[in-house]
DNA sequence: CGACCTGTGAATATGGTGTGAACGCAGGCA
DNA sequence: TGCCTGCGTTCACACCATATTCACAGGTCG
């Protein structure tokens, strides 16, 4: 299995004897790591990729609860892992009910923290993950993530590299609805702020490309309130199959169209 | 989001004091819970459809250790807690690596253990594209969650999202009848003002669409001062059994179908 | 029969989505 | 260094799907 991955992790904590100690064995274990004495902002811990983050809340203050609560809302696919001297069970069951994934009391013995790193990393991994990536084939469609590219008739589509991860998930969840925020989440890595449109302009773009290369097919379809669908259909057929000969039906063609491709959710 | 759903669990330990307090908080909970003091094939397992399983390795004897990992090994999916009196950390760090994904060091507070097992759920559940709810069926219907619609007869109702949203809170207590204020706060999300119609207007359009793609069966049935009851019926019955042959009967047909239909209080 | 509840169609309000363009940031290049 | 270019983000506006409200007709119950 996959459990041998490097892992990636950040520690906040000022007690230098446990962390350097701890930064040796997961030197040794080819862990990246990185360290800090005081909180970070979860623009920058995103930025950092990592799988787990390993936080003593004496070093933030008192804003640790807020501080923790908010990293757990922003980046639910984060493990937090929080290690601290004493506390009660009362705050050890708030924080893992709000989003810690683990609490490990002090003193700890090095090995067991990474152990529950390694345990949270791969329970994390685990979801999202798995789907290995292997080339997909869809409609004329062929998205190389080796590439990072999509290809129409061995045309390239010129995605950036957005657009392709995007691309890339709507595809391969092919024919499922993806909320919005689940989209957001998934690709930029942290929680969708309200009213941000980003991924509408996204979708835009590559209904752009993706028309450009491959005309006589729809792939993106709208479901109203809800978010997209990725469904490869041959353009054309819709008409026919969808409003199949009615005689008395003389509703505004440009409206037949937008329904063939936006789907009431 | 949706982190409140049921937790599906099972418990083995002899530790009938914890247990019963464990059992207690966890039917409060909503939580589904398993109890068994021995150890339980994984195929079993499997068939419970749990999201967690918390186990004292006392309960296994001496094949602990291969029954831990075996469980581990092919139950990627599940969360395996363990609960234990005295332990090395040694063991702990070698459960934790193979699998495992906490490890509780009895005693433990009750509300502990069950914040540490949502917290794996909830992990492991985030993975898995946030598993929706399965596929209903009812009558000609097929409700799926995952595409935020209904089909009959493989072609879709067009259902908005709000109208889905009701359809399946319906669905999903069949045989039920909903208040208006109930179904209002489920569907909506808060209290509904006094003197709204917005139910019953959602419902006509339900009982619409669901009429446009399967006429020859009825759904969602009015219960007169109370609320609605979801429960596929095959139509037609109606006509045959309770008006059996009358030749003098020429009364309004839409008026048999409502009797069909609406149920006096 | 009268009070109240529900069904129904239409009018109106709300809000989600498509779209073009402007802005800001970073990296490449002279 | 300063310009240029590509990319991601944000904004404003138009358009339309959906949600809510309203008025009235019909049905139900005591």
């Amino acid at each position: 299995m996959n459990s041998q991955q490097t892992i990636r992790l950040a520690v906040l904590d000022t007690d230098s004897g446990f962390v350097t100690v701890l930064a040796k064995r997961a030197e040794a274990a080819g862990w990246q790591l990185r360290q800090s004495t005081g909180a970070v902002p979860p623009q920058e811990l995103v930025a950092m990729k990592l799988n787990a983050l390993l936080v003593d809340p004496a070093v933030l203050g008192d804003e640790a609860w807020n501080y923790l609560e908010r990293i757990c809302a922003e980046l639910p696919d984060l493990g937090v892992i929080v290690c601290t001297g004493r506390s009660t069970v009362a705050q050890r069951v708030r924080g893992l009910r709000f989003g810690v994934d683990d609490w490990i009391t002090k003193p700890c013995h090095p090995e067991e923290a990474m152990a529950r790193v390694e345990a949270v990393s791969r329970r994390h991994r685990r979801g999202r993950g798995d789907a290995e990536d292997g080339p997909l084939q869809a409609g004329e469609l062929e998205i190389r993530p080796d590439q990072f590219q999509a290809f129409a008739a061995a045309e390239s589509l010129d995605l950036t590299r957005r657009e392709f991860e995007l691309l890339h998930l709507l595809a391969s969840s092919k024919g499922q609805v993806l909320e919005r925020e689940t989209i957001y989440q998934r690709v930029w890595g942290y929680a969708m702020a309200h009213g941000d449109r980003s991924v509408d302009v996204f979708i835009r773009k590559l209904r752009q490309k993706l028309e450009k290369r491959s005309p006589s097919w729809s792939y993106i379809h709208t479901h109203f309130g809800v978010g997209y669908r990725f469904d490869p259909e041959p353009a054309g057929i819709v008409a026919e199959e969808i409003r199949p000969a009615a005689a008395s039906d003389f509703t505004d063609r440009s409206q037949q169209l937008h329904d063939e491709v936006t789907v009431g959710s």
